[in-house]
DNA sequence: ATGCTGGCTGAGAGCGCTCTCACGTCGGGG
DNA sequence: CCCCGACGTGAGAGCGCTCTCAGCCAGCAT
């Protein structure tokens, strides 16, 4: 009931343990008949190398870890940017012929378990999916000595390779379209302050209405959607007259929705909304919700392939999804 | 620049290496005042186990793999089942010092990968959650001498120990409540017939309805909206004067809803709606939905338990959350 | 004094694999 | 005819760790 060995196998086949070695890994120096030989003996025996011996020799895991350094209730919420960031990420370790191992460190606890397991050889690389720019996370791995590459800039000041989504030009693109369609009075609803994301949206919305001579009303939100209710309410308190809303995130711009629906308002011919993210309940918003979708695949992609063979950071643009509430 | 080993930690410490390990796993047969020296010696190296190697003489990985054999989408969706596993088999492995690896087996090619993975000696145990019962990995992975625990009641015949939620009593229990509530005609909006989810609601309902005399008014979703969207339609067309929809998930609960407004029937006045799972938007469904509450954490808890001490199967209880649609 | 027990420590044998060498065994050129 | 290179194979040394077992030194009973 014990595991067959390369001994096992190449006694079976009657050669010796290195030339069994040669054909699991694809030598091609073996000679024909031999190989078929030992393949034959591998499927019989149902063998498959102790990955355990093999990546003590070789120093190498032949896999990477997948961090999601958040609380697993936001990671799985209804927002595409996991889902993506983690196929992108699979197909390219596809097809570098590496596992992917996903890890989720959302407490501190978990931050000190990653670090272990990660330091510990199971993985030749980590690519940190953080909300949180200001992560302690990446620059600790750095430290210990592994690859890593963070999707999203980090905030601490490092100079770790990254891969982020154009935040100040989605943010542009949807204060440009609120413009060019006449509306006077822009409103925004930002992320928090110590996500990049959050910041880089606020930037973008900042600077794309002082270019057109107007003044910005900014409530915070928190990116969830009671987050953006709230600030919607504030904001309506604030200027009563404003005419549209940016907020950083469907979530909050489903909040958003709501509570101008309360007041009242009619979206989008009183106020016009747009969101962040363009998640799956957005077309089905009421009314639908103009967005701006991230290419989170080819996030994943570039992440793992940053990863695989370094080089410099990426930074991929957005596209402005135009439905019915701006 | 290479990490330091045993050996090096002993040089330093003045030890043998036996010693250091003694140390390092927490032996209690070393006189205090070397235990401080070996543990000052770990410290100033920075030193971490190689866990290949100790893999490859323990037979351990110390980490067990949490494999989700759904396609991403399906796994990150508005869906807080997942989430709900993780952290609960997260917290139960995390008490055994246990280390979880997620992975996902979407496609076939997944399914390939997961089986190299977890037989190649990387973890010591798999929990498979698949919605299909009919998945043949958890069979294929018990073949290979894995310790396997699915969630959900498989659907092979096969006698792995599993930890489920008890559908046919949650159904039981929606369906009871709109009977009390005084509905008449009530239809399901049923999930896909090749997942235990989506058997064991049906099977609730009908039982329900026919201990009552009532008969059964079926249409079949996928689980999505849109799936649920058109099977209301369609329930519409058979019966229009039902009065009251049992929808075997919120989301096609939220398809339903839609579904109605179009048609122009007021939820709960005219149709009562329940759905199941409560997920997270279905508190700001228009009309707040009444749904099904499943103990998702204390499912992936027990999944754990089960997996590190092997026992009999659970099936956990559901909880009704009554809100306005019905 | 001698023998014994009991508590700690060190020596050393592997765990299953890869990879470097050395060792045939051919074939072709000198 | 011999030598040399190319090619294919096997022997064997580890990779870094755990764990058994032997060894040592006290301390106690005999």
């Amino acid at each position: 009931m014990t595991r067959p060995t390369l001994e096992k196998v190449a006694a079976r086949a009657g050669v010796s343990r290195a030339t069994v070695s040669r054909v699991v890994n694809g030598s091609t120096t073996v000679a024909e008949h031999i190989r078929v030989a030992v393949q034959r003996a591998v499927e019989e025996l149902g063998y498959v190398p102790n990955q355990a011996a093999r990546s003590l020799v070789t120093q190498r895991a032949d896999s990477i870890a997948l961090v999601f350094s958040e609380p697993p209730v936001r990671v799985f919420s209804d927002d595409p940017t996991f889902a993506g960031i983690i196929r992108g990420v699979s197909l390219e370790a596809d097809a570098a012929d590496k596992q992917v191992v996903l890890m989720l460190a959302g407490s501190s606890r978990g931050h000190e378990r990653v670090e272990r397991y990660t330091t510990s050889g199971h993985v030749d690389g980590v690519i940190v999916a953080s909300m949180h720019g200001a992560d302690p996370l990446p620059a600790a791995l750095a430290r210990r000595g592994i690859p890593v590459v963070c999707s999203g800039r980090p905030l601490t000041g490092s100079s770790l390779p990254y891969v982020d989504i154009d935040n100040v030009g989605g943010a542009e693109s949807a204060v440009r379209h609120l413009l060019e369609s006449g509306r006077r009075r822009i409103a925004t609803i930002a992320g928090p302050p110590d996500m990049v994301a959050g910041i880089d949206r606020l930037t973008g919305y900042r600077s794309t209405l002082r270019d057109s001579g107007r003044r910005s009303i900014i409530a915070i939100g928190d990116f969830t959607r009671d987050g953006g209710f709230d600030a919607m309410n504030q904001l309506l308190e604030d200027d009563p007259a404003l005419d549209a809303v940016f907020a950083a995130s469907d979530m909050m711009a489903l909040g958003a929705l709501q509570a101008l629906r309360r007041a009242g308002r009619r979206v989008p011919d009183d106020v016009a909304v747009i969101g962040y993210d363009d998640i799956p309940s957005a077309p089905y918003a009421d009314p639908p919700l103009t967005t701006v979708r991230q290419p989170t695949l080819r996030m994943g992609r570039e992440l793992a392939r940053l990863l695989l063979n370094p080089g410099e950071s990426v930074i991929l643009p957005t596209e402005l999804v135009v439905r019915e509430s701006a």
